[in-house]
DNA sequence: GTCTATATACCGATAGAC
DNA sequence: GTCTATCGGTATATAGAC
C-alpha cells in the first residue's frame, strides 16, 4: 500500500493523513488507521500515545505539505495578480475538500488546542502571505490604493474554502470553479494600472 | 429543556439538529440525541426509521429555516448592493459555522443523495437568488456589466462558507468579518452608477 | 517493535412488555 | 407511544507474549 522503505511510524501517519482528510477525526478510527497501514494495535501504541497524539503527527505533516504547495506558487513569477490567480487556478481534487479547512468542521479538533493549532497557522500563514501580495499589487498600482491587504487576502482564502463546500454539497467541481472567477473577475487590474 | 407542548417527534428533531450542528452527522449517537430530547430508544424508533431518518427531517427543518432567514434579507429594501451587505453582514453566531454548509464536510451525508439534497438545494437556491440581485445591480449600473452574476453570487457564498472555516481556525470571528470586508469592498458600487 | 488477547464503553438497531 | 432489555459490532486503550 505505501512504498517498501516506509517505516511503520511513517505508514501510521500516511494513513492517518488519508482518513483525517476522507472522514475527519471524529470519523476515523484506530481500527480503520491500522487496517489501511497494515500494522498491529501494538505498533501504533508503540509510536504515538493514542489517537489524538499520531492525528497531531499527521495533521503538522498535513498542514506543512499545504503550506509548500502555496508557497510554490505564491513565490513563483508574474504579477500580483497572476500570482494570486495562479493559487486560485491550481490544479485542485475540488471534492476532495482542503484536508486542512475540513478539521475546523470537527468539534474534537476545535477543542483541543493542541490539534486546532497546526490549522490556525497553516491558514494564517497563508492569509499573509497573500496580503503581501496584495500590497505589491497596490503599490504597483494593480489593484485600487482604497483596499486593504489583509481583507482582500481573508476573502481569497475564504474563497477557495467556501468554494469547496460549494462544490461539495452540488457533487461538482463547477460552483468552486464560479466563487473563484467570479473573484478573479473583481480583483482584475485596474485600467490604470502601472505598467512595471 | 424544551417547550411543553413539543411534541416527542419534535424534541427528537430539534435536539438532532443541534447535535448536528455542534458535532455533524458522523459525531451524532442516537444516544447523545436521546439524553437531549429526553426520550427513551422507543421512542425514537417508533417516530423514525433510524438515524438517517431523522438526520433527513432535521437537516429539511435546518434548511428551510435557513432558507426562510436568507430570504428575510435578501427580499429586504435597499439596492442590490445593500441588499447583499444586509445578507453579508447579518448577525451570525460565527464560530459555530453554518449549519447547512458543515453537512458537506461530512463523508456518511455526502455519500448519500438523499442527505446530501437539501443542503444542494438551499445552496443552490442562495446562489441563484444572489445571482438574480447581482443581475439587478447590473442593470442598475451598479455593478461593473462584464461581471457573471451567478459566478459573483457563487464568490459570495463561498466568502461566508470559508469564513466560518477561517473564523473557526483562529477562533475568533475577525477573519470572517475580514473577507466579508473584503468582499464589500470589491463589490463596491461603481462610481458611475445610475441614481435609483 | 510487533503481535494477539482482553477490557470497558458505546454504536445503531431490535424485541417485546406496558 | 414509550419504556427497558438485549444484541452483535465497534471505539479506544491496556497487557503481556514473542
Amino acid at each position: 500500500m505505501y512504498s517498501e522503505d516506509m517505516s511503520t511510524s511513517d505508514r501510521l501517519i500516511e494513513s492517518t493523513r488519508e482518513l483525517l482528510w476522507e472522514r475527519g477525526y471524529v470519523g476515523t478510527s484506530p481500527k480503520a488507521i491500522l487496517e489501511r497501514a497494515g500494522a498491529g494495535q501494538g505498533s501504533m501504541y508503540h509510536h504515538f500515545k493514542g489517537k489524538p497524539d499520531l492525528a497531531l503527527a499527521a495533521i503538522r505533516r498535513t498542514a506543512e505539505e499545504m503550506r509548500a504547495t502555496a508557497a510554490g506558487v505564491l513565490d513563483g513569477p508574474g504579477t500580483p495578480y497572476e500570482r494570486i490567480e495562479a493559487y486560485l487556478r491550481r490544479e485542485r481534487d475540488v471534492l476532495r475538500g482542503c484536508p486542512v479547512g475540513r478539521l475546523t468542521m470537527d468539534p474534537d479538533v476545535i477543542a483541543s488546542d493542541e490539534l486546532r493549532a497546526p490549522v490556525d497557522e497553516t491558514l494564517d500563514w497563508l492569509r499573509q502571505r497573500l496580503a503581501g501580495i496584495v500590497e505589491e499589487g497596490k503599490e504597483q498600482g494593480l489593484f485600487a490604493a482604497g483596499l486593504d491587504a489583509e481583507s482582500i487576502a481573508a476573502t481569497i482564502v475564504a474563497t477557495v474554502q467556501g468554494g469547496y463546500v460549494l462544490a461539495r454539497a452540488s457533487g461538482s467541481p463547477a460552483a468552486f470553479d464560479a466563487g473563484v472567477r467570479g473573484l478573479l473577475s473583481l480583483l482584475a487590474p485596474r485600467d490604470n494600472a502601472r505598467t512595471t
